[in-house]
DNA sequence: GCCGGGCTTTGACGCAGATCAACATAAGGC
DNA sequence: GCCTTATGTTGATCTGCGTCAAAGCCCGGC
């Protein structure tokens, strides 16, 4: 059997994040085999949608490469991220067939798709994979109750803070970067307004507390996107997060 | 096996709404046998502190009757609720052993309890449990994702709005009654300062939206606490939500 | 080169909601 | 009865962020 330590030494298991990553890192090779019949890939370019909610939604998939955002919107055009979907990330929902929520490729996206039927079987026969996908929906849950208290409680510059830190965080994971003393250097995902849109601001406040961050050396910015962080406690501290404690994103 | 619609002909599964509300409603029988010889249950008076955030936690379970909150704090004593539990509601995750809020009985609180790892034992046998915890976990987050649009992006009055719908809606559902025409009756399970924390506003403004709501007819109140909403459609629309489209709490 | 359209920054001003403060009401305890 | 404490209401004032507006930057097309 396999599980996620013995993964790099499975060569056809690479290819693909939904296997090692996402769905079933500690299936029975019967039952990867299984996965990799019904999946396929499919393609987006920045800024393009790739769902529209209460749109029909006959597959779930995780996101291979890219950045893509979850978010809802009011008839009046208020809007709020509710998600940011990074490498490996998962959408969609076992049981339900209307999309819930708007999803938006933020840069060029490669999805890893399986049709929803022949994925709903497998998961009925095989119990790692329905707790595997437990397990990152509760940490996607802790994800979104960490935002509720940004969202509720955090002022401007402590919501920026949040939001550099934990992009900051997930970019040095992703890049398999430890926890490295030193600067930290990252290029944003977003613009502006995606960045108002997550944090429940408005676009001209996301540059406003940018540019006070830099001001106060907080942060460097090189153009608009790329940042330096200098003192990586130092943002955790404006960001209103004890030290150690956890934003989980 | 026990199907969901079949659960009136099970007399015995009366008396714990873990078996049939929140864990294992199409458990086989064996299966509701031994969840029988681990649970055990627990009370807790209002006010008292359930759970306080980053101690040991070593059972998972559900909410039999009264209401819990859910919360999270900064050092500076701001606070925002991330969640309530309401009779059927989980608590608890499998394969953490440190509680991530602090949960404290708002009313007088009966729990049914698992320790942890016998429960996590059974999970890992029996499919079913995981699957329905997925379930509900799903429920969970697009409730907590419903929220974020909520902190993020509505006015106060629209906050109070959508609380009262809310509200009015699990006592609905809690209490069996479809959803009938005419007035609606409900009484407030919260203090204005736990409205406040869960809607991320100071107590001060929930009582004026409140009684601005009930200047205006939206709302009557008699005392407190007793509230009656001759129009739930119009209380929805005050809340900025498209009419029968859902908060999913 | 010039032009046009995203994206971003910065300034001036106004308002929703926070803050500070006083008072009202209701429930226990004695 | 009275006193205390928890809870809720209302008013006056302050302020952080939204709104409106103008201009700068950068890239891609022609």
């Amino acid at each position: 059997m396999l599980n996620e330590r013995s993964l790099s030494v499975a060569p056809d298991c690479n290819d693909c994040p939904i296997r090692h990553r996402a769905v079933c890192a500690r299936c029975e090779s019967d039952e990867l085999e299984r996965l990799e019949q019904i999946k396929y890939y499919r393609k987006f370019e920045a800024g393009q949608s790739i769902i529209w909610a209460g749109d029909r939604m006959d597959f779930v998939g995780s996101v291979v490469s890219g950045i893509a955002t979850l978010s809802q919107a009011m008839e009046d055009g208020r809007t709020q991220m509710v998600g940011l979907l990074l490498p490996s990330d998962f959408v969609g929902r076992p049981g339900r067939n209307t999309a819930a929520y708007d999803v938006v490729a933020t840069t060029d996206v490669v999805m890893c798709c399986f049709r929803r039927s022949p994925f709903e079987d497998l998961m009925t026969r095989t119990p790692h994979i329905a707790q595997r996908l437990l397990e990152m929906t509760l940490d996607e849950l802790d994800a979104a109750r960490e935002w509720m208290l940004v969202l509720g409680r955090k002022t401007a510059r402590e919501k920026i803070a949040s939001l550099l830190s934990i992009i900051a965080r997930r970019d040095a994971t992703l890049n398999k970067r430890g926890a490295a003393a030193g600067p930290i250097v990252f290029d944003l995902p977003l613009t502006r307004e995606a960045m108002a849109d997550y944090l429940g601001l408005t676009l001209e406040t996301v540059s406003r507390q940018i540019s006070a961050l830099k001001r106060d050396g907080v942060i460097q910015l090189e153009g608009k996107r790329h940042v330096t962080v200098p003192d990586m406690s130092r943002l955790m501290d404006e960001a209103g997060d004890d030290a150690d404690g956890g934003l989980l994103v």
